[in-house]
RNA sequence: GGCUCUAUCGUCUAUCGGUUAGGACACAUCCUUCUCAAGGAUGGAAGCUGGGUUCGAUUCCCAGUAGAGUCACCA
């Protein structure tokens, strides 16, 4: 009796999507890849009003980017027929009957809705994270299935396509949970068997709050525009409120569905840690290949900033290394750091030597500096050599009263990259244009 | 408020009753070619409270407390 496991991923169409029904979803997926199961993408869209194409459109993009495929995919109106058939057998079968009630919009109009028969009775369920809970349903009432015959509501649509889709695991948020023993009440009515549920811990924002659009939680796409790399979103969220029960924390999707276990789902809610989230990314970064990263910088890198494609090279690993997500570009371009790249920065002559040692005896480095660089070709000039051409002299006088001095004339900063890497992508002309400039200036 | 669930470093977590309570992120200090970044090393940091059960509880049970979810003609 071992049937095919079929899980599914039924997010509303009414709203992005954000990193708690994107744990959600990925769970459901890891589940049934695990399993060698069928893994069913279900568009709840039976709110017409709230509902909206461009969400749905989110959706399918966001999950697309993520890498979740999907093997089947339904829109739930499109199976409306099939929801007024159930809706007039649970009627004829007396498990449910049409109300005619005024609309609670106030607007005085009679409709009629339709209710479900509860039988008012405890419901025990076992879920797989929580272990076996027992509710009341009394206290429910007939509850609504129906806005009308033909209108059904989240309850009856989800229980009968479940039910028609073949669902063995329901994979959803824990605030699901009081929706389930309604649910399996409708299962029973009908003849459904009841599937296997797991609820899953919420993720909460920084504020230990459930995760809403309205508290800042950013949508994935959101996250693709600021440059996270979908494996870094995928390794961070999979980790929370879940562990391999190993140290491993660097994952690819296929580890994960090795590893992935329901047991070891966590029990509590889990607050979803941004800094978190940059570390995966750096570590992703770091595992892109130099042309990966490059295409990468290329995409964010504001139009102001004109480098060439030599100058870019070496500006790659000098970039990525200061940054938690592609879009720091911007801010980095802002802020003026990369500014010196393209032309020469003013110097402010008070900073220019090295712990205070005086500018004449700067000036003194710089020119040593500039015989020294001078003498190498320009085709051997590049970081290594540019180093090994000033070395000797920097170690005899010391490190920092040179190598200060040279990096501040040609980047005008406190902090940059060293001389060598800068040297390096000003190019020869440029470097000795720099230091000659400053030392007249003194 | 009713109902349901939860409770280990700031955050994510490990621990199948006996551990110096481990790891990761973040943080601090030091090292590594001047600054920054990266890298390396070290460090600080936790069992909500009170009762039980037990030779022994972070672990099992109960209560309290705290937090979360949910109480729609939304999903």
């Amino acid at each position: 009796m071992n049937s095919q496991v079929v899980t599914r991923f039924a997010p509303s169409p009414t709203g992005n999507l954000h990193s708690g029904s994107y744990r959600t979803a990925i769970f459901a997926y890891l589940y049934a890849r695990k399993n060698k199961g069928t893994f069913v993408l279900r568009i709840e869209d039976t709110d017409k009003e709230r509902s909206k194409k461009e969400y749905e459109d989110n959706i399918l993009d966001s999950l697309a980017w993520l890498g979740l495929d999907h093997d089947v995919f339904v829109r739930q109106t499109e199976n409306a027929t099939r929801h007024t058939e159930v809706l007039e057998k649970m009627i004829a079968d007396g498990h449910a009957y049409i109300s005619k009630e005024a609309a609670k919009d106030g607007s005085g109009i009679i409709k009629e809705i339709v209710r479900f028969k509860n039988p008012n009775s405890d419901v025990t369920f076992h879920d797989e994270i929580k272990g076996d809970v027992t509710m009341n349903t009394a206290d429910l009432g007939d509850f609504v299935i129906a806005k009308n015959i033909h209108e059904p509501l989240f309850h009856l649509a989800v229980v009968v396509d479940d039910f028609d889709e073949g669902v063995t695991h329901v994979i959803r948020g824990e605030d699901h949970v009081s929706n389930t023993p309604r649910q399996i009440l409708i299962q029973r009515a009908i003849g459904a068997p009841t599937p296997v549920y797991a609820h899953l811990p919420l993720v909460l924002g920084t504020d230990k709050q459930k995760l809403s659009k309205r508290k800042g939680a950013l949508a994935m796409t959101e996250y693709r525009d600021l440059g996270y790399l979908p494996q870094a979103l995928l390794n961070m969220v999979t980790m929370v409120g879940w562990n391999p029960g190993t140290e491993q924390e660097l994952f690819t999707k296929e580890q994960l569905i090795e590893a992935f276990d329901l047991h070891q789902v966590q029990k509590s809610p889990a607050v979803f840690n941004p800094e978190k989230l940059d570390w995966f990314n750096r570590e992703y970064i770091k595992q892109l290949s130099h042309d990966e990263q490059k295409n990468y910088i290329k995409k964010y890198l504001p139009e102001t900033i004109t480098v060439t494609e030599s100058q870019l090279d070496v500006l790659v690993p000098v970039i990525t290394e200061r940054m938690n997500c592609f879009s720091d570009i911007v801010t980095m371009a802002s802020a003026g750091e990369l500014n010196y790249y393209m032309s020469a920065p003013e110097v402010d002559l008070a900073k220019l030597s090295w712990k205070g040692e005086g500018n004449d005896l700067a000036k003194q480095h710089i020119t040593e500096a500039i015989t020294l660089l001078a003498s190498l070709s320009s085709h051997e000039w590049n970081a290594e050599s540019i180093k090994a051409a000033v070395w000797a002299y920097a170690e005899t006088v010391g490190r920092g009263n040179v190598l200060w001095p040279i990096r501040f004339a040609l980047s005008g900063r406190d902090k940059s990259p060293d001389p060598f890497t800068l040297a390096a992508i000003l190019g020869k002309e440029e470097t000795l244009a720099r230091l000659t400039h400053v030392c007249t200036k003194i």
